[in-house]
DNA sequence: ACAATAGTTAAGCAAATACTTCAGTGTTTG
DNA sequence: CAAACACTGAAGTATTTGCTTAACTATTGT
């Protein structure tokens, strides 16, 4: 499960669009047409379908199109590699010898 | 603890670049200058600085300076906050009520 | 068959990125 | 005090991004 730092480019690259991410959120509600990810957007369908592009090279959405409509959804597995990566850093520093003391004074009365 | 989309806009972006990455990697094993990020990356100093003065906008890295040296650190609260807004989308996909079966049957073998 | 629907593709453009080099600014050290 | 050190900032440039409009390709409904 080693990260690959192209997809990681990728995929935070997707993550970092406003859109992209309304995008998102709504297909995490369930998978949605091209057309209905578009509608609560201020913007072309074309400008849609590019952004839909970046989601699906990155791998964080998965599409299939059957008779003119092609369907989105979410692509978990990706979701989930993003955020290790994330996690991962931030245990490693939280978990350092020397700062421990302090994540397990936080963790403990969950003031963060 | 509402996600500010300018925000995220500028973690996201910061990650989507391998060279910061690898600035966020070393700086989970503890604080440095920025000479010493600088170090292992094939670029120039200034180049160096410009991707931090982006890290360090975007709230996932915090710098001090001292004297001529400038010392940078990892702010875990920004990291938890992209692994927060990635972990929501996810456990709202993956907890609809028509997938929790898929779901359940995933987590308890472990085969993911 | 014809029109409406759903999406695709290309071209063009302004703005943002990811560098570079070069010329500084403070800060230690000998 | 002078040289080395650790950055800092500005300017320039090539590439990428996030759109737009317009023309086009399939499907589906009447």
């Amino acid at each position: 499960m080693l990260h690959d730092p192209a997809q990681l480019d990728l995929m935070f690259q997707a993550l970092a669009d406003p859109a992209r991410r309304h995008m998102v959120e709504r297909l995490s509600r369930g998978p949605a047409s091209v057309s209905q990810l578009a509608e609560p957007l201020a913007m072309s369908l074309s400008a849609v379908v590019q952004h839909l592009n970046v989601l699906e090279a990155s791998g964080l959405v998965r599409t299939e199109k059957l008779g003119r409509v092609r369907t989105c959804r979410i692509e978990p597995k990706a979701l989930r590699t993003a955020e290790h990566w994330i996690n991962e850093r931030r245990l490693t520093w939280e978990l350092r010898p020397d700062r421990l003391g302090d994540f397990l004074a936080k963790t403990k009365d969950e003031t963060d």
